[in-house]
DNA sequence: AGACGATTGTTGTCGTCAACAACAATCTTC
DNA sequence: GAAGATTGTTGTTGACGACAACAATCGTCT
């Protein structure tokens, strides 16, 4: 996006009110470009929208994916340990997992060693759901290669390592 | 912070409501490991969250900070040039631009030649409290290079370059 | 000149998300 | 057993993205 075509013309810093048709792209950013925080920023929000794209068949936004995905690698855990893992506050959990049950993909099972808790399992339907799910993140994870390449993309995952 | 000392039991997978004590950095992420977007949000969290208490002093945002950092930079733009440069909605620009203005740190100048448009200034208050962000925003860059290393923040700039 | 469509700023609604605070039930510890 | 901490839950607040509608204004076509 952003086919440059920037053939509007050259003067700059029209003093005050006086505008002139202006393209986007010929905005200096200023300041802003060197500052990581925004090209992550952009950068965070282009990949959330491809996954939810490529993911909007089936309905599942990155949080729920992440939350099926943890359930799924470590059946038993409790509310509270799963929102400590994903670094997600306790109170959205709650809601989070509300959905999803509701959707028959996990269930809450009563904890018997601790009778606050509650023990999060996925149910076969759930499963199942989840291989589905993981083969359409590939693909999304795959649209990411096509845009930053292969190298980058590894060489990003392994930068950003310590923030697992 | 999470400062391992996880000397809990070794086995795992404890069948069903059996709950044992268990630390977050002994949860498997499994297949959320490999997901850029998954590493790219915690980033950006960790980036967001250092940004705000950096600049907490003078009660900048990040938005707030790319509006200021444009504006100054491109002094006349309106308010659809900046949302668009932003990808901002441009309704949502309006209550940022309100908040900015109430603080006298810029001005909507009515366009004469675009009698709809709003040319968008600092105020020389606003001129010099930006200068002032940008020294706390250094300095929360550096906290980034801390973190992940000047090598590496400076690739990732590189990689993401695309997303200005 | 006049009409029609597009643009700009604005207001409003909706849903997601992080951050808190409060609460009942339950556990842990003394 | 009493006091304090933890777990799940409900609720509120505020930042944020997405969308729809609207009045004022511009640009263009005829």
């Amino acid at each position: 996006m952003t086919a440059s075509a920037a053939q509007t013309s050259p003067r700059k810093r029209t003093g005050n009110g006086a505008a002139r048709r202006i393209d986007a792209d010929e905005i200096g950013l200023d300041g802003l470009i060197g500052h990581a925080g925004y090209a992550v920023r952009r950068f965070q929000i282009w990949i959330f929208q491809d996954f939810i794209k490529t993911l909007r068949e089936v309905d599942i936004r990155p949080t729920q994916y992440s939350v099926l995905t943890v359930i799924g690698a470590n059946p038993g855990l409790s509310q509270m340990a799963v929102a400590k893992r994903l670094g997600i506050e306790r109170a959205r959990l709650v809601h989070l997992l509300d959905s999803l049950e509701e959707r028959k993909l996990l269930k809450r099972v009563k904890s018997k060693s601790d009778r606050r808790s509650h023990a999060l399992h996925l149910t076969a339907q759930g499963e199942t759901a989840l291989a589905g799910f993981k083969r359409l993140a590939a693909e999304h994870e795959r649209h990411i290669e096509e845009k930053i390449g292969k190298a980058n993309r590894e060489r990003l995952l392994q930068i950003l390592a310590g923030f697992t």
